[in-house]
DNA sequence: TCTTGACTTGGAGCTAACTCCATGTAGTAC
DNA sequence: GTACTACATGGAGTTAGCTCCAAGTCAAGA
């Protein structure tokens, strides 16, 4: 699989797939002997995982560190799971702020739902 | 208040405040006779949204551009609407990215919970 | 009056995560 | 052989959102 295949699949730019693979985000990717990047299944997961977690908002460097742990083989079992559990706890805050932002825009928008037909935009409870 | 409680209160730094005040993400707020800004209830509500937004991952310049409409009038009632309605909507589709990278790495974690009890990790399904 | 400390301003500096660019090469179409 | 296209590389540039800094003001205390 070619890196233009890789980024319509994953909806990135060749650059941003580039650039994760020289920060370490994803491991170093096969190449064809002219030097093409060749992906083949398991390359493919690596981008998943980069992808995923980066729309989560977890940082290239975490990624990149777990990456890293994981090519030291399994004496890093433990860091990776400390890594990965502190990740989780910070994803499950995250995930807390946005539900708070979701509900006070949708209380705010229920309010300019009402105003707009009304003509009344009044902030009282309930 | 001053602008040391307000940064007590929600946890942000002066700096962070006044650059919201300056792009606008806040309205003007209110000075004493020797140029102090003083929050009253009405700037500390602003200033609740914007943290509250910003915590979300909603930009500045959208929170600026509604405070920008809301000091227009009734006019902008429509115009503030849509524009909440579609910032609800990009909250939404990151609830679910979100969502989906907590179950990636507790899957994860569930696996490697595994490993470090047996030694052995493996990634097969259930 | 002098010092101290918390505030003010405008503007420069910083970081993360891309994004773009110049230059070069490999493989295919004619 | 030549043109074209898709890729390669290293490195510079961009953007958002702060963060820091220098220089100045003001109110309160010794």
């Amino acid at each position: 699989m070619t890196i233009k295949d890789v980024c319509e699949r994953f909806g990135i730019t060749a650059d941003t797939l580039r650039y994760y693979e020289k920060v370490g985000a994803i491991p170093k990717v096969g190449r064809s002997q002219g030097g093409i990047r060749e992906y083949d299944d398991e390359a493919l997961s690596w981008v998943q995982n980069a992808v995923c977690l980066r729309k989560a908002g977890v940082s290239v460097e975490a990624i990149a560190e777990y990456v890293r742990l994981f090519n030291m083989g399994d004496e890093t079992l433990q860091a990776r799971l400390d890594l990965l559990s502190n990740e989780r706890e910070a994803l499950g805050r995250q995930l807390d702020e946005l539900t708070e932002a979701v509900n006070l825009l949708d209380w705010k928008i229920s309010r300019y739902q009402a105003a707009v037909e009304t003509g009344i935009l009044t902030w009282d409870k309930k």
